[in-house]
DNA sequence: GCAGAAGTACGACCGCTGTCAAACTTTGAT
DNA sequence: ATCAAAGTTTGACAGCGGTCGTACTTCTGC
């Protein structure tokens, strides 16, 4: 492994691709952790109950929509909510979605 | 028929039933649509590539979810965006997806 | 080197959802 | 009364997407 897998730009982001990836609650509850932690979080470090493979395709669907960065740290992938970019594209639009009223908390 | 079909209340709105009402690009255009509109707009008044069962289901989603209000005038049935309610329950969503980014336009 | 940890890749399965056609209901107009 | 317009309901179908287990790859530490 250890190469970078690929990663949209901002300028190809797609509305419909970003709400398909966050419409999933197992993804938008990585969205929310993400967004509340204070650093990126390596995949074995998010609270989800699914098994790995299945957590391997959440993660592809974020990263290809343009949600997530992610980048290897040894054996852990790491991964960064690209909050700007995404504020860039669809402004408002993560801003709704991680609000105590949004998260339910 | 005659009669209103029912509505949730702003205090039932679920997130992730709107989500999934949005998540369609036929019923996000209804929504966008909606929108535009200065005045309610009728079942048949929407520009939509799909039959009317398909249609009606799709209307069935978007009130179910909170998204819209329906009421028949004569054998119209009326829909109206419920706007300030969803921007009580979720703050921002609705701009975020109407807005010309989101749009495309 | 070897074992373990951390993910990935691949198939398979299954349930959900968008789609339509056909038959039906209700209302308004002639 | 009849007929047409506007939606609804039901049933069927197809495809997609979330899920898992298993096998595989890479890297770290001993």
């Amino acid at each position: 492994m250890g190469r970078t897998p690929p990663h949209p730009e901002v300028s190809q982001f797609d509305l419909q691709q970003v709400l398909e990836a966050l419409v999933d609650p197992v993804r938008r509850s990585i969205v929310t952790q993400l967004d509340a932690a204070d650093e990126d979080v390596k995949c074995g470090g998010f609270d989800m109950a699914v098994s790995k493979s299945t957590a391997t395709h959440h993660f592809k669907v974020l990263r290809e929509a343009g949600l997530i960065r992610q980048y290897y740290v040894g054996t852990s992938r790491m991964n960064a909510l690209r909050r700007a970019e995404m504020d860039e594209a669809f402004p408002g639009l993560l801003d709704a979605l991680t609000t105590r009223q949004a998260t339910g908390r």
